[in-house]
DNA sequence: AAATAAGCGGGGACTGTCTCCGGTTGATTC
DNA sequence: GAATCAACCGGAGACAGTCCCCGCTTATTT
C-alpha cells in the first residue's frame, strides 16, 4: 500500500517546482492556463508534468487540496471559541470568502463536496464534511439550527450563496448578506 | 439602424441550421461542443459559423435566448392565475428547473442576470428582471416578502438555490426543498 | 565505480479555433 | 430572362493547446 521506495530527489523537486508553477498560473490564468506553459515555467518538459499530473483536474487538485484543508481545519479553531451557533456563521462566512477569493477553488470546493473528484479531493470532501457536521450537529444540540437539516446541505447551500454573491460583483460584497438570508431561513 | 437589406435567403437559411445543429451539439456535448463540429453538421462550412457567430458565446447565446424569454414570459401568465406569493414561488421553481434542465443554460441566465453578455443576453437579461420585478413587488404590497429586498437579488439567490441543487445529483430534486428554505429566509 | 531503473524532456501527432480569399449564388435592373 | 454586382460560401491552412512516446540522463544502490 505505502510507496516502497521513495520519490527519487530530482522527481520530488519537479513536482514541487511543477505545483508551485501551477499556483501561479492558475491564479493568474484562470484555470484554462496552458499547461505546457507551466511546465515551462517550472523548467520541465511538458512530459514530466504530464507524468505527475495525468489531467487538468490532477493538477488543479494538488495545487489547492492544503488550501481546502486549511479550510476545514478552521473549524474546530471557531468552535472552540465561540458558542455553536455563531461558530457555522462565521465558518461559512470564511468558506465562502476563502472559495471566493482564490480562482478555481470554488469549483473545487464544489465538486469536493459533492464527491466527484479524485482521491486527494475525497480526502478533502471527507473533512470538509466532517468539520461541517461538527458544527451542524452542536448547533442542533444548542437549539439555534432547525433539526431537519444534514450537514452536507448546508454546504451545498454555502456554495449556492457563493455563487448568488459572485453573481453581483464577481467579489464577495454580498456574501454576508445572502448568508444571513440563507441562517434566517434555517431557524427552528 | 435598422437592416437596410434583408439577410439573403441562403444567408438566412444557414443561418437557422447552424443555430440548429447548435443546439442539438451543445445539449449533446455540453457547451464546449465543437464548433467546427457544429458547422458540419449543419452542412455548411466553418467559415459561415464564424462569419455568423463570431465567438462561442454569441452561439450560444443565439441558441437559447428563445427559451430565457419564455421563461421570463411565464411570471406574467403565473401573476394572473396565483396569488402574488405563489405566483413568484412558483416562478422562481420553473426558472430554477428549467435552467438546469438544458445543459450550457444555466451559466447563460447567470450573465443575464449580472449584465455580463452580449447585446442579445442585455435584452434577456431585461425580460427577466422586469418579470422578477412585477413578482416581486406584488408580493411586497401583498406583504408576502419582506420590503428590504431587490428583485434582482431574488434572481441571484435563486440562481445561488440551483447551483445548490445541482450540487445534491445533478438534477434539480433538491430544487423545491432548498427554494422553500430560501422563501423562509425571505419572509418579512 | 559500475549497474540499474526511475525519471527527464522535447519532438511530434492530434484536435479544436479562427481567418483569409477565390469562387459561387441570390438579388436587382433593364 | 440575361447581365451585373455585391453578398455570401467554404475549406485550406496557420496557430495554439493537449498529450504521448521513447532515447537519453542521472540518482541510487552495492
Amino acid at each position: 500500500m505505502a510507496q516502497v521506495r521513495p520519490m527519487r530527489a530530482d522527481a520530488r523537486r519537479n513536482y514541487e517546482r511543477l505545483l508551485k508553477a501551477a499556483a501561479a498560473a492558475f491564479a493568474e490564468h484562470g484555470e484554462n492556463a496552458s499547461l505546457d506553459d507551466i511546465a515551462k515555467r517550472a523548467g520541465v518538459g511538458s512530459g514530466t508534468l504530464y507524468r505527475h499530473f495525468p489531467t487538468r483536474q490532477a493538477l488543479l487538485e494538488a495545487a489547492y487540496v492544503d488550501r481546502i484543508e486549511a479550510i476545514a481545519a478552521r473549524a474546530d479553531a471557531l468552535a472552540a471559541e465561540l458558542p455553536p451557533g455563531e461558530a457555522l456563521t462565521q465558518w461559512l462566512h470564511e468558506l465562502c470568502v476563502g472559495t471566493i477569493q482564490v480562482r478555481g477553488l470554488k469549483a473545487l470546493v464544489g465538486s469536493a463536496v459533492a464527491d466527484g473528484g479524485s482521491a486527494a479531493l475525497t480526502v478533502c470532501g471527507t473533512s470538509i464534511k466532517g468539520a461541517a457536521t461538527r458544527l451542524v450537529e452542536a448547533a442542533q444540540r444548542e437549539g439555534t439550527l432547525r433539526a431537519d437539516i444534514e450537514p452536507i446541505e448546508v454546504l451545498r447551500l454555502a456554495h449556492g450563496v457563493t455563487t448568488a454573491s459572485e453573481l453581483a460583483d464577481g467579489e464577495g460584497t454580498r456574501i454576508r448578506r445572502y448568508l444571513s438570508l440563507l441562517t434566517e431561513g434555517l431557524r427552528p
